[in-house]
DNA sequence: TCAAAAACGGAGTGATTACTCATTTAGGAA
DNA sequence: TTCCTAAATGAGTAATCACTCCGTTTTTGA
């Protein structure tokens, strides 16, 4: 049986993504079983691959990690939390700072495009957290406080920003207007990559705008 | 190690909803094949388990399926074919049909409600399909085909009889407003799933009638 | 009623699993 | 060079996996 080839690159992880103090061997494994579990899931991975993969031998992992379960969390934790997380935020909070004094519809169509491109570029990343998630509580709980509610954070003060100054409704919940466009973007971005003849051919920067201007005529305040 | 009770009780399972042939075994088999599934994942079940809890030997199991494969197949796809494609097409067909003469804020309240009651209902189910689908081809594709596609259909014909009749701005395709609604209600349903504490204690059909009004104003015609 | 056929049970198969352990290797200090 | 220690190794282990085989039981049909 021929070596293969990982066809997945995780090219963006920086040295400090995964944790301070990392050992060549240790990069090597967790880089590895990113590799392995992100192609075939965590159940079906095997420590024997991981190996493989990360070029050492199979007794080498468990000398760094009691079990199984613990490279897979060893791995997507501090991914979350150091990589994905500030990521998510970081990007967001400069955005809207450089641009606090640009029309709604603007900073929007700016705030989903960088979002879609940061998305497409960690998706296999995203994904087997996603997935994963389902079955491990302790994913779960991080994927929660150091992304999502995050994320959430940041976008809510921003809202409510445009909110005191005039600009979105304040008659119901900034909640609901969150969910307003978050929902519509994801929707777009899901409906991409299940019908990807729908929106070929046609400018992705229009579409986004056609998103942001059908959430803003429900949320602006009316005129 | 006592018997495990399974949790989850396939209750809405109708005889016709996996085959129309099939024994006693045959039947026993696929539940219990459901119920660990479920559960567990399709990794990380066994088939010894499977027949321990529909209380067959394993021996029996092969007899009727060549492949554990064979069984998870012969379990979801039967089910997505039969049981939730038209379950989803028909229940919304006829709430079409018997409320065509209602304002659209009025219909469009009675299908959220009732989509959310049906997916409710169905969760464990469709969780394991979702997640089951991003590793085996096969149910993605009829996932696509005999539900996802199934629904949008329906639900385009609605959007589109009253985009003729006015109610619906002409200016932007169908399918954009389709995502905006469906995008809107999805969020929702996550995020009281997610976030329990936020959503306690309030009125679901007042928050539904919320997200309705916030895709009406941005999706009904200029006045 | 009975023989042929089909269904069933459960011990058993080799392969594979996560994980271990005695041994070898590597690298710095004396 | 000669130790010493910690890291790395890979053959090995018991358990478990999906799946098979064959004797027994149940069903079928005439």
């Amino acid at each position: 049986m021929p070596d293969q080839v990982p066809t997945f690159q995780h090219s963006w992880i920086g040295d400090q993504s995964l944790s301070g103090e990392l050992t060549d061997k240790q990069w090597k494994i967790l880089k590895a079983a990113l590799t392995v579990f992100t192609e075939k899931g965590y159940s079906a991975s095997t420590t024997s691959e991981i190996a493989r993969v990360a070029g050492v031998a199979e007794g080498t992992i468990f000398r760094h990690f009691k079990t199984k379960k613990e490279i897979l969390l060893a791995t997507l934790i501090p991914l979350m939390q150091n990589f994905i997380g500030p990521g998510a935020t970081n990007s967001l909070h400069d955005l809207l700072l450089e641009n606090d004094n640009l029309p709604m519809e603007e900073v929007l169509l700016l705030i989903l495009e960088d979002r879609q491109k940061h998305i497409a570029a960690l998706w296999p990343l995203l994904r087997i957290v996603l997935l994963e998630a389902n079955y491990h509580p302790e994913l779960k709980d991080v994927l929660l406080n150091n992304v999502v509610r995050k994320v959430q954070k940041s976008f809510l003060v921003f809202l409510e920003q445009r909110q005191r100054k005039g600009e979105l409704r304040d008659d119901l919940d900034v909640w609901k207007l969150m969910c307003s466009i978050f929902g519509g973007f994801v929707t777009y971005l899901v409906s991409c990559t299940l019908f990807p003849e729908r929106e070929q051919g046609k400018n992705n920067r229009q579409e986004l705008k056609v998103i942001v201007e059908l959430f803003l005529r429900g949320a602006q305040k009316q005129t």
